[in-house]
DNA sequence: AAGTGTTTCAAACATACGTTTAAAACACTT
DNA sequence: AAGTGTTTTAAACGTATGTTTGAAACACTT
């Protein structure tokens, strides 16, 4: 399994068992030993294993940074004179995400549930990473957001933006549990698509609530 | 801060610990030197680390389904005639989760961190554990949000009954890093009773979004 | 005050971890 | 084929972890 590239299998199975175990508990060990690789190699070729964490995360997240710069760009051209629509921001991104992942099935389930990991247990650097690296595209998008929802108060927007990272995130990372246990209680099986389709008018109407001023 | 009961204090500190922390990343000497107790305690105490955690998350669910229970039971009583109404159910809910863990600031939020974990470890005991011992009355309320969103299918409600779970989770668990993150960006802090205020009706307003039918 | 069961304590235990090392194996130019 | 820079390997290092131990301290009945 090793052949190809050592790095590369090491990311492949850190990849996987991060996201089955979570950080701390996944050793270098349990890496190596997957990977088919010697367990000092971790620390040649990415230095340690904060930053063997960092660059599961910058595989994915390079090429969808790049992806979704460029879908931003052609929607912001395509829509000069109007102001951005927020189904439409909402379906972009999951454009794009859906075709970052594509050359490996379930790459996008993974991911997600990595980010999860880095938002619900320590890993303050991974954060700390996330937006010295990213922040650029995240806040440009964010912008677009924000004129989409001019209705909204920042505090508002920025509570109801973290609701929809909340159930995107919980619901794609846990997309095979979820599924199957669809499948059992409903007799129906669907995929990830299928899953996001329903996820956006969720989270569309959800945005879009009213302001909570004062009404019963 | 020990001589009272040792066990509560093993649990008081470990509680903190565990929600500023993670699990993994909060050892034994951790918690018995912010509970001012002998490291050997908790292995008496509690028999493990394992069990220490079970503890910690039993601690706040008993008392929380006994009082879920008899929210419903009140609720039923006062609602025999008409059908339930969904955002009277979310707000029972919050209510409900606030009042159990009032007796000590986070402690809604580290369980909030427990259920992530149960979710996002695909075969965890700890998940089979929640739905053996706790599964009857989150059947019950489960009956009860069925009753209230009668226009949705199975399909839909299954899968936004996920969405504003992953919504609840994600903020809740997360809810002093972000709650530090709109500190910073907006000059406004936010207490978690005023967040699942700016949530329920985010939740609610998703939940009833017209189905998804064929439409643009 | 002696006796008894419970709780605390300092110390040690075994294990697992991330990391380092120095030699060996390899790849590739000259 | 020798030389050179890179990669792999087995072994060891230092540290931190969860857990166990046996004696001391305590609480409480008799």
């Amino acid at each position: 399994m090793a052949q190809k590239d050592t790095a590369r299998c090491i990311l492949d199975a850190a990849e996987e068992l991060f996201a089955e175990r979570g950080f701390a508990e996944t050793s270098l060990r349990n890496i190596t030993a997957k990977a088919g690789v010697n367990l000092a190699a971790v620390n040649y070729h990415f230095g340690s294993k904060k930053s063997l964490i960092q660059a599961v995360f910058a595989r994915f997240l390079n090429p969808f940074v790049v992806e979704l710069d460029k879908a931003l760009n052609e929607y912001e051209a395509s829509r000069q004179n109007s102001e951005p629509d927020l189904m439409s921001l909402l379906h972009l991104l999951s454009m794009t995400s859906l075709r970052s992942g594509a050359d490996k099935p379930g790459r996008l389930n993974i991911f997600m549930r990595l980010l999860g990991l880095a938002y619900s247990q320590g890993q303050g650097h991974l954060r700390r990473f996330l937006r010295l690296e990213y922040g650029h595209v995240f806040r440009r998008y964010s912008e677009l957001l924000s004129r989409a929802t001019p209705e909204l108060s920042d505090e508002d927007r920025f509570w109801r933006v973290h609701f929809m990272l909340g159930a995107t995130m919980f619901t794609l990372s846990g997309v095979d549990s979820l599924t199957a246990m669809a499948q059992h209680d409903l007799g129906k099986s669907t995929s990830t698509s299928e899953v996001i389709d329903l996820l956006l008018p969720f989270l569309a109407r959800g945005m879009q609530a009213p302001a909570q001023s004062q009404d019963s």
